[in-house]
RNA sequence: GGGCGGUUACCGAAGUAGUCAAACGGGGCAGACUGUAAAUCUGCUGGCACUCGCCUUCAGAGGUGCAAAUCCUCUACCGCCCA
């Protein structure tokens, strides 16, 4: 792999090598959880020039399961995509389903929501289940710590978060050594050295600074190929992200890459991007693009390299709620200016009415459409000069 | 012509004397959503003041009762049955 930055100021632009392909950083991951990003078409997601798609271990585990996976040569035969996918390991679920996990030093134990059967999770078995999926970066096993979370449970959690991490290292390591001469991991073929996917750390300690150094610091003594900020956008203020991307982005490797997990609005993918975060995911513009939330550019292109300039919404982007009775005989797009398919095609009118008849296809037509808000976005900003 | 059953807010449908401006669905209106248990969730949905409130409603009209969507009478309409 290689991570190649072109620029540093005042925004990083750059270029990351994966087995599926190069990536322009800095990008943003529409999100796939369980193998297909909501409502649309591996072709859909190709159409809008998405050059890497994230996807969860925990929930594939589950369905289809890895056996499944594993007939199709991973998720990219599964869900034919054949550019890159980053999988997040199953440590936001260790947050988002709280109620029904126990965590021990070893791993996480599930209770599986959809059956009710057990799924132990542990750094081992998920840089297992990654490899056999196929993914392109793979992160490690980590507890997401809820908020708000006093010191004492943050700091007990990154204890265990870190030795996970080196644990998931060491095991990365190992299954790489043996691709190197045909692994079970690679289904009996030798892994070429351009092939080898990408292993991230994930930095936690919640709100507390000399924690989140702490773990910035480990994570970089354990060694990793890029480095997440996690724990971040479970509930707390806008501000306090922005710190703690800051206190994080200081101290991580310049020449690595650094991923900013879940997040999130426009304006805080922006902001972060002047903070140095080169990569991002959210559910964002596919979830509210099925509700019915729509983005909209006020600005047509960003003019000015003033990170200031777009921390909030209302310079570059309005809301536009597609349900709501003013589109009802409204024949514009949803965005005048925007080239998407579905603006280029259809009218607020007729999309207005695809939500009210309940029509699958109005929410895969504002899907594209946030997407693509989403990928022009970050188009603009790798262009910015 | 006779006998039964029905008529409740935009629609469907509870409620058969007081705790009823009236459950619950749907529809409508508005809002939320940040490594997706989310095609989900929340609020409002007679009018007016919107802070204890006030006013007009349960097919229509008239009764009985301190009190009626609820009981009685007639009328209108709908359904089934007998002629």
């Amino acid at each position: 792999m290689s991570f190649k930055l072109t620029d540093t100021s005042p925004i990083r632009k750059g270029t990351l090598r994966l087995p599926h392909g190069i990536v322009h950083t800095p990008f943003f991951m529409p999100i796939a959880t369980r193998g297909v990003v909501k409502s649309l078409t591996t072709a859909d997601v190709r159409d809008l020039k998405a050059e890497i798609i994230l996807s969860n271990t925990y929930h594939l585990l589950q369905r289809p399961g890895l056996d499944i996976l594993k007939k199709n040569r991973g998720l990219h035969g599964f869900m034919k995509w054949d550019k890159s996918i980053l999988t997040d390991s199953g440590g936001f679920q260790v947050f988002s389903l709280a109620k029904m996990r126990k965590i021990t030093d070893e791993g996480v134990a599930f209770q599986s929501e959809i059956d009710g059967s057990r799924i132990f999770l542990t750094p081992e078995n998920v840089i297992d289940a990654q490899f056999t999926i196929g993914s392109d970066i793979m992160m490690v096993l980590d507890e997401c710590t809820p908020y708000p979370c006093t010191y004492e449970y943050a700091k007990k959690s990154l204890d265990i978060t870190l030795a996970w991490a080196a644990r998931c290292k060491k095991h990365f390591e190992k299954r790489i050594r043996q691709s190197a001469r045909g692994g079970p991991a690679f289904g009996g073929k030798k892994l070429s050295p351009k092939k080898r996917p990408l292993l991230f750390g994930i930095v936690q300690g919640s709100v507390f600074k000399d924690l989140r150094e702490h773990s910035c610091k480990e994570l970089m003594k354990i060694g990793f190929d890029g480095y997440a900020i996690g724990g971040v956008a479970v509930g707390e203020e806008t501000n306090e992200i922005e710190t703690i991307v800051r206190w994080s982005t200081s101290l991580l490797p310049k020449d690595k890459p650094r991923y900013l997990m879940g997040v999130g609005k426009p304006e805080d993918i922006v902001r972060s991007v002047f903070d140095g975060v080169d990569m991002f995911d959210c559910v964002i513009p596919t979830r509210e693009a099925r509700h019915g939330q729509l983005y909209v550019r006020t600005k047509s292109a960003f003019a000015s390299l003033r990170r200031d300039a777009y921390i909030t919404s209302k310079s570059f982007y309005s809301v536009l709620r597609i349900k709501n009775e003013v589109y009802k005989n409204d024949l514009k797009p949803i965005d005048p200016k925007c080239s998407c398919s579905t603006c280029t095609t259809y009218s607020r009118s007729y999309i207005r009415h695809l939500f009210h008849i309940g029509d699958p296809l109005g929410q895969r037509l504002t899907s594209i459409h946030n997407i693509n808000f989403y990928l022009r976005m970050m188009n603009e900003l790798r262009s910015l000069k």
